[in-house]
DNA sequence: TTGACATCGTTGCAATCGCAACGAAACTTG
DNA sequence: CAAGTTTCGTTGCGATTGCAACGATGTCAA
């Protein structure tokens, strides 16, 4: 061999270790909720924003969840043939659509919600005051520019 | 309505951050990976394991780089068909791969490990001295029991 | 007002995904 | 050694994905 490759450890990369944590975390809720509920985390991230939005649109649950809009309008049609959601026009603006929660989805969030609050406690736990700065590096990774 | 659903912020919420997070720092290096070399996450991680251990399997690649068997499978043969590894049978153990770094590979990887380590670099600064409470966290999420 | 342009949600499509099933090879047990 | 079991990598398949294209609606300027 001509030369030497530069030494690279993967197992210190972050986007590998937050991609590997990532998966790991969802992973878990996730199961349950398909298990238990037959909901995906597209559709767990529409409820979410749907319940304390209010009065949501395809291109808010975009911007606001980072869901793309393909995804956000499937998710959001799957939950809304389920009777989780309404979906209506928004007579302001007819090219906005006004997904909210049904008497049914709100059901739904009351079981669905003590969950994840309670996967986010233990989290919380285990991560023990290292939270805080955790918080911090997710915050500057989220918004930092990067190129 | 009978009741009011429980707070919740998804923006809090320890599994949708890493997962935005973790979702915006592949990004950025996949999209040049893939436009300059095109190269995919799958694949880059079976050759920086191929890498720096030399003679690999797809179990390997399962359980050191957190990649499902068939995705394995098929970043590896993709890369076998670019040239950029070997694939052979292990002679010890028929049912085992022996993928292994082709010269051509080599040659890649010192164009790609460079790209990777900056970015690396870049985000540690960003990160500053957050960075080692960051990897205590990461590294917990990673191998805590989570149910 | 009209025509050019922008925005929103849906959908077609090819690529990718994960799971299960499978054949081949290697162990295990009797 | 034979039969049953386990491990490994591949592949078939239905589901999901992201992107681009599109129709519908709204905005803006001439």
């Amino acid at each position: 061999m001509d030369h030497d490759l530069p030494d690279f450890d993967l197992s210190r990369f972050l986007p590998y270790r937050l991609s590997v944590a990532g998966d790991r975390l969802s992973a878990g809720l996730a199961r349950r909720y398909r298990a238990e509920f037959g909901i995906s985390v597209a559709e767990w991230r529409v409820l979410v924003h749907v319940t304390d939005a209010g009065e949501v649109s395809i291109r808010d649950l975009e911007r606001r969840v980072n869901l793309e809009k393909s995804k956000a309008s499937r998710a959001a049609t799957r939950l809304a043939q389920a009777g989780y959601i309404r979906k209506a026009p928004n007579p302001a603006d007819r090219r906005l659509l006004c997904l909210s929660l049904s008497e049914k989805g709100r059901e739904l969030m009351s079981r669905l919600l003590p969950i994840a609050s309670a996967y986010q406690a233990r989290l919380e736990e285990i991560i023990g005051d290292r939270m805080s700065e955790l918080e911090a590096a997710l915050e500057i990774m989220a918004t930092s520019e990067l190129d």
